[in-house]
DNA sequence: ACTTGGTACTTTGTATTGCAAGGTACTAAT
DNA sequence: ATTAGTACCTTGCAATACAAAGTACCAAGT
């Protein structure tokens, strides 16, 4: 156990949320997405954006359009469906919950019997 | 796809981090864990926790001691080991981190482009 | 023409982990 | 004895982050 794999857990789930805000500020293609999450200090690789993107489309949550580029191959612009929208207003409540939750649990006074430890 | 599905994948690895916050408040037992993250609006199961529990003591984040219950069997209280203290405070940093990120994607403002929906 | 470097998209295999479902064991009351 | 309540534990499955490797297109230099 170590806290880059607690890190990235804590990460697993919140990058959907996280893409599909950044999708609603405006279409963005996989590399420029992985670019502002990174701006945004949210690291994230190919192997896990790639597959996501795809899983959004097929659930109906984004669009796409190919576009060409000016420098280099075409880049598949994404962008929320409507469907999307409702589906990131559910994610935005759930983030709310947990955010409370979590923020519940922080201010609980330490109490702890310290003769449990070893 | 289902905002159900969505919601435990967000709680996933912050289930980790609110059992050792619930442990830095005080010493529990399973069951009794159950009942305060349902309290605090955090649902989790036994099939679910019973493993995180066994998780946590074996990579020494956790230790735990056997106590008479006056209705019904003995019961297993877990507390934070110093070394749960350390990972606890890593993981305070990462929630902050994570936090700050979705608020600053949340505050984007939508220039989202009409034409690419459906 | 051919090679090289840059950009972009995709797939495969592995490890982690939440969860449903089922199981074991102890206690107390009927 | 049987039933109900409490508590702990295990097994099998599904979802997903990530590393690594692969494919394809374009432009500039040789």
């Amino acid at each position: 156990m170590n806290i880059e794999n607690a890190k990235s857990q804590m990460r697993k789930g919140m990058l959907e949320y996280c893409v599909l805000l950044l999708l609603k500020h405006h279409p963005s293609y996989a590399s420029d997405i992985i670019q502002q999450l990174k701006d945004a200090e949210l690291l994230v690789v190919e192997g896990t954006l790639y597959p996501l993107l795809t899983r959004l489309k097929n659930d109906g949550l984004l669009v796409y359009q190919w576009q060409e580029s000016t420098q280099g191959p075409p880049r598949k612009y994404y962008a929320l469906s409507n469907e999307g929208e409702q589906f990131l207003e559910g994610l935005d409540s759930a983030w709310m919950e947990l955010s409370n939750t979590v923020n519940y649990l922080k201010e609980l006074k330490d109490k702890r019997i310290e003769e449990l430890k070893d």
